[in-house]
DNA sequence: CTGAAAGCGCTTACAG
DNA sequence: CTGAAAGCGCTTACAG
């Protein structure tokens, strides 16, 4: 009933290689102050012994504490898909604030890139030991973690990507293959001469992630050999009155349209065109597990959500940086999410 | 940079009631030999202080381990459902190791009821102060909850569950509403006309796990008005030799199946079946995410996978007597898992 | 019924 | 370049 005694602590390291404690923790911690030849004899031991730090003991120990940023868009009617991974952040520090860490946040517009420059610059000036951004501005945040990399500040980019930077990792979709899944399900009781619209609703329509999204969506057609055009319809007024009266342009050109395809988490826009309209013969397919967008599952104005787990991107971009900074844990460069199915008979038990 | 002094330990509790802290100790543990006005007092400042325990100096300075028994079905040919569980409760084991948690794991033969009996008995004499059981046989599983109920040993069920016992909660999918799913998939492109089976390929054919799913699967169509009766085929002799026999009469039988849907795992046989017999015509939906079965379903002849994160389910098992044992945290009585929707096209980023 | 003291496995000044 | 010692916030014999 007592613990054996199976681990070996840096008090047997330091036994066995007849120098103090002080000196183990010296090299176990690569700091200075050490002569090779004990350095070596002491890693040579922790090698044969495969020691494993006592992280308790450590963070109980040590009286730093170890504080990240978080630079991510600010919630509003808008964009309230962010709120998930707030929810993600919010809970993982919960979880690690007794480990001595701390986050401040930073929120900037996604509407103004200029804001997003501000905010990563308070970041630079605040001394933190980690960063965790998304990268919504790519020209922006390649500025941003170039800035970071000379700094030394390991920094994590989530939701979406920006190739070829010095991040610590990469945490969220895999987005050609997310368009490629909503594609497959779109078509899968498609029928002959039955068109299909990409629906892009935002002001940003030549965003990099709309462009993959895409990319995977088109790909599936060629792949699978399927007829017909695929139309694109950009909607950059996202109010609902805009989105009414582009669709309706849309469906009146376009008689053989039956599916929509929408890039992002406004699809509950459409859905309501949809309802009003009475136009209960068309599928539909979006983004994201907002309350709006399961309302209309619900109802069945739409077929399938599409979602990436947002909270936990935010809890695991946490702890992505937790992990390399406390536990001095690898961590892999790039971790997919996975690309749920959500409809209207599973989203009651889903997780976000 | 360090730390800050906002939250009050043990020595300040003991210093603002005039006591040592052993007894502080005593209290906060609800130890006997205090006094009841000492106790009071320092219950007092307990609160006061909204005293929060330091859980790292906590499982320090322990020399307690705690172990816990896990009891599941063995690893087989036929059951390797059960090696994703095992790898959930692994990684649990490997993550809380170091706060002195200790686990033993005892195997059953899923076809004869007498060994789960056994463990069962194994494990009450082991003097362990949690379990967590996947409960395959509700008779015998209820026998052994009331024994642990008895001896005071908290104990969770996950996979499948046994309503009204004391269990500490279920971690499992909810069962109704995943067949209820796995019809909503099977009929999405289903045409006018066109039967659909339910497959049951096991031993026990009253399995109440089984039911469950297939009244869910039934209830689908009874709220939709699906039309056309629903052919239920049990096959009991699980070799491969059985089963193709027993489809095609099925088949021959019955022109117009055209969707089928497996209550299981063993889905992969039907998939067999039916490539071997050039059916590419049928749908199929089964369960799990089994190298086997995601081999047809890149094959094309499963059309989606139901999932229930098996491994999620072990690892959260563990965690959920961990957490009341250890952290003395409250968990929730039942957990569902989602119900995943896995195809050939999202598989690649699936998490079990 | 209560307290003094050692110790869990580390980190951190401080001294040499 | 190295070590002795105090301390992180608890738990645990042991003594009274």
């Amino acid at each position: 009933m007592t613990k054996e005694n199976t681990f070996f602590g840096v008090k047997e390291i330091a036994r066995r290689a007849n120098v103090s404690i002080a000196t183990v923790d010296r090299v176990i911690h690569n700091r200075s102050g050490v002569s090779e030849k004990t350095k070596k004899k002491i890693n040579d031991i922790i090698k044969e012994l495969d020691y494993q730090p006592n992280i308790l003991a450590s963070r109980l120990a040590s009286k730093k504490i170890i504080s990240l940023a978080v630079l991510i868009p600010k919630v509003s009617a808008e964009t309230d898909f962010w709120e998930a991974p707030l929810n993600g952040i919010t809970r993982a520090e919960a979880e690690i604030k007794k480990y001595g860490v701390q986050i401040e946040l930073f929120f900037f517009d996604l509407n103004d890139p200029n804001s997003f420059n501000e905010q990563a610059g308070l970041i630079l000036e605040g001394h933190f030991q980690g960063v965790l951004l998304s990268p919504s501005f790519i020209e922006e945040a390649r500025k941003f973690s170039e800035a970071c990399h000379k700094l030394k500040i390991p920094f994590t980019f989530f939701d979406s990507d920006v190739p070829e930077q010095h991040n610590l990792c990469y945490i969220g979709p895999h987005l050609f293959q997310s368009g490629y899944v909503g594609a497959k399900l779109l078509t899968y009781r498609l029928k002959e001469k039955q068109q299909v619209a990409v629906v892009n609703i935002s002001k940003e329509t030549d965003n990099y992630n709309y462009i993959q999204i895409e990319e995977g969506f088109r790909s599936y057609f060629k792949d699978h050999s399927l007829p017909g055009e695929i139309l694109r319809v950009n909607i950059k007024d996202t109010d609902s009155l805009s989105v009414t009266r582009q669709l309706t342009k849309i469906l009146n050109d376009n008689e053989n349209i039956k599916a929509m395809f929408v890039t992002n988490s406004r699809v509950s826009a459409v859905a309501t065109f949809l309802e009003k309209s009475g136009r209960s013969d068309i599928s539909l397919i979006g983004y994201d597990f907002l309350k709006e967008n399961i309302k209309h599952l619900e109802k069945g104005f739409i077929d399938f959500l599409i979602c990436h787990k947002p909270e936990e991107q935010g809890y695991r971009g946490v702890m992505s940086l937790y992990e390399t900074l406390v536990l001095g844990a690898r961590v892999e460069k790039v971790h997919f999410m996975p690309i749920d199915i959500i409809t209207k008979e599973n989203q009651a038990f889903y997780k976000n």
